[in-house]
RNA sequence: CAGGGUGUAGCUCAGUCUGGUCAGAGCGCUUGCCUUGGGAGCAAGAAGUCGGGGGUUCAAAUCCCUCCACCCUGACCA
């Protein structure tokens, strides 16, 4: 590539409407464009980055034995009706009509269009298991876009999907699967983690996230330093804090008034939030339920909204419900007398001479206890693990990182063979509804997710594995010196003959100008060449930021082909 | 969708409160000269329906109404 002659728009100025660093970076660098919110153009150079990420994706997934095929985006309800998503998908599902007023999407997710293909084409259980994956666009009309390519509407997705006869296969698929993402990001060269996950709008049982680590992760992930256990926060098991001491005080009726939060009422009554419970109202199936958790954690919403009785997604109940139904306002609730059901977090349950709302405004109570003063209640995995807690595979304290989902993979069972009614039959003439894996990559979140995590204040820093070119050749004064421009011709020729990806800056740009250029662009190696040193007869060699060495001009090959 | 912010030249922004030499700057771009190892210098130049529409006014980038777009905080997810 000539740099004179390729589409790499740099900027000098930081973008504005830019705060991500991949976002920034890959707009400044001249990789993106965007053209709307969560729409973007990959210029060459992005493109290129794109295309290699995508070859090891795939060389990885065929080593799998997965195929690769390629389905449509354009969709006809009729496969989303069947599925019954495409009520259950929401406005998320970006719907078009044709000029026949007929219906379609434009898909988010292809599981509907490879059960029809499989439907179609599927007959005996001699034809399973089954693994078949694409390298498509998706759509999502995502509520809201943001950070660049890491939640973009339009965007660039390895999905895959297996069929099996029964779980044993499934499982095999899914473990290789779970390898072959590892290999994916091993090979590029990321700092990640897998983890366990809700399995969310996609229904199923197991299931598993690739997080790409980097402070600037949406996600906030648990791992144990001691042992291979992570999970999403969302997901992470938080266990009971001890056991639970022995009643000491009795129970107290005491003042609060205008205390009500937590933490106005343990100033108030000097006792700390770990000791108080806070009562939550969300609404369940038959009336409101009360969550109860110790006063100082976090009401994890998705667990909750998991738990039978309650309602999915969780809905909180407003003020005015919680005064209708309990006769309180919020701030004085508490479990002794409720009048409702409650729930009770595993770490609300092992207190003792706790402090909780008296269910009457203006009072809480103190030494209150379980079983003596008020049923225990169930008792569920409510919130959100935190610093200090142990990992529930007791292998020591979890540990906390933030990362970006670039992988997902799930066991989706029957769901969609039997809404969709693929069936095999089996040798012993019955049909058999296969069961089902389903597995995303996000190629463009995945070429973000490298940038967050490789890059310095003055550009990217692309892994050799997926970087736009391996050699950046950068001219001082090719214009005016022959022997300059001859001597990066020549390496540029002799790298093309070996198949070396290179960019050669060979544009009539102060020196200044390319260095900047391309410590922002970040190829891995630079060669500068210039009058300077070809009257030693070398040019100036540089991998990444470091100090560039002197080398012969035959030696750049070879060091490159060593790399 | 709720809350907040922004929209003026290709890019980054000033000007808006207090209406009237306010159509501006820097960078980039074009031409010429000069310079040539870390975003040079000089000179000349091209470039904007001031996000769109409506209104108030003698007069609107500036005030009012309305719509739109983009960004940030929350629910969703690869």
């Amino acid at each position: 590539m000539l740099a004179s002659q390729v589409l790499a728009p740099t900027l000098r100025d930081d973008p504005a409407n830019a705060d991500v660093v991949s976002h920034r970076l890959l707009l400044r660098a001249g990789f993106i464009r965007q053209l709307g919110s969560g729409l973007f153009t990959w210029l060459p150079l992005g493109l290129r980055v794109v295309q290699n990420v995508e070859a090891i994706v795939r060389e990885e997934l065929n080593r799998t034995g997965a195929q690769e095929v390629l389905m449509p985006v354009v969709q006809p309800a009729e496969i989303w009706q069947e599925s019954g998503r495409w009520d259950a998908m929401g406005p998320e599902l970006l719907r078009i009509i044709d000029r026949h007023a007929r219906d379609y999407c434009f898909s988010p997710t292809h599981e509907e269009v490879v059960t029809d293909v499989l439907r179609q084409t599927m007959e005996s259980y001699r034809d399973l298991p089954l693994s078949v994956y694409q390298i498509n666009t998706k759509f999502r009309d995502e509520i809201r876009p943001r950070f660049g390519l890491m939640r973009a509407r339009e965007f660039i997705m390895k999905d895959g999907y297996s069929f099996h006869l029964d779980d044993e296969s499934l499982d095999v698929t899914y473990r290789a699967m779970h390898d072959a993402y590892a290999a994916i990001l091993d090979r590029i060269g990321l700092r990640y983690r897998s983890v366990q996950a809700d399995s969310g709008m996609m229904g199923g049982s197991d299931s598993e996230e690739f997080h790409v680590l980097a402070d600037s992760g949406e996600d906030l992930i648990a791992y144990s330093p001691n042992s291979g256990y992570g999970a999403n926060v969302e997901r992470a098991e938080a266990l009971s804090n001890g056991e639970r001491p022995a009643p000491k005080e009795s129970l107290t009726r005491v003042e609060t008034p205008n205390a009500k939060t937590i933490e106005g009422v343990s100033k108030l009554l000097g006792i700390p939030p770990t000791r108080c419970v806070k009562t939550l109202m969300v609404h369940g199936t038959d009336s409101l339920i009360a969550l109860i958790l110790r006063g100082d954690h976090q009401l994890n919403e998705i667990k909750a909204a998991h738990l039978d009785g309650v309602i999915a997604p969780l809905r909180f109940a407003s003020d005015e419900e919680i005064s209708k139904s309990l006769n309180v306002d919020p701030g004085s609730i508490g479990p002794v007398e409720l009048g409702v059901p409650y729930i009770v977090d595993r770490s609300a349950d092992v207190l003792s001479d706790f402090v909780c709302g008296a269910n009457e405004n203006g009072f809480h109570l103190t030494g209150v206890n379980w079983l003596r003063d008020t049923p225990q209640g169930r008792v569920e995995d409510l919130r959100n693990v935190e610093p200090g807690d142990q990992s529930p595979d007791g292998s020591g304290p979890l540990a906390f990182a933030r990362g970006i989902e670039v992988g997902h993979i799930f066991k989706l069972g029957r769901k969609y063979t039997e809404s969709m009614n693929v069936t095999v039959q089996m040798p012993d003439g019955d049909d058999l509804y296969p069961t089902m894996g389903c597995y995303g990559l996000g190629v463009s979140r995945l070429v973000a997710a490298v940038v967050e995590q490789c890059h310095d204040e003055k550009g990217i820093l692309w892994p050799k594995a997926v970087a736009p070119a391996m050699l950046h050749i950068v001219t001082i004064n090719q214009q005016r010196s022959t022997a300059v421009e001859q001597a990066a011709s020549n390496l540029y020729i002799e790298c093309q003959r070996e198949g070396i990806e290179v960019l050669w800056d060979d544009r009539e740009e102060r020196p200044g100008v390319k260095f900047n250029d391309a410590e922002l662009i970040g190829i891995p190696y630079r060669v500068t060449i210039g009058d300077r040193g070809l009257k030693q007869g070398t040019f100036e060699f540089q991998h990444e930021r470091s100090e560039s060495i002197d080398v012969r001009p035959d030696d750049v090959i070879s060091r490159l082909v060593a790399s």
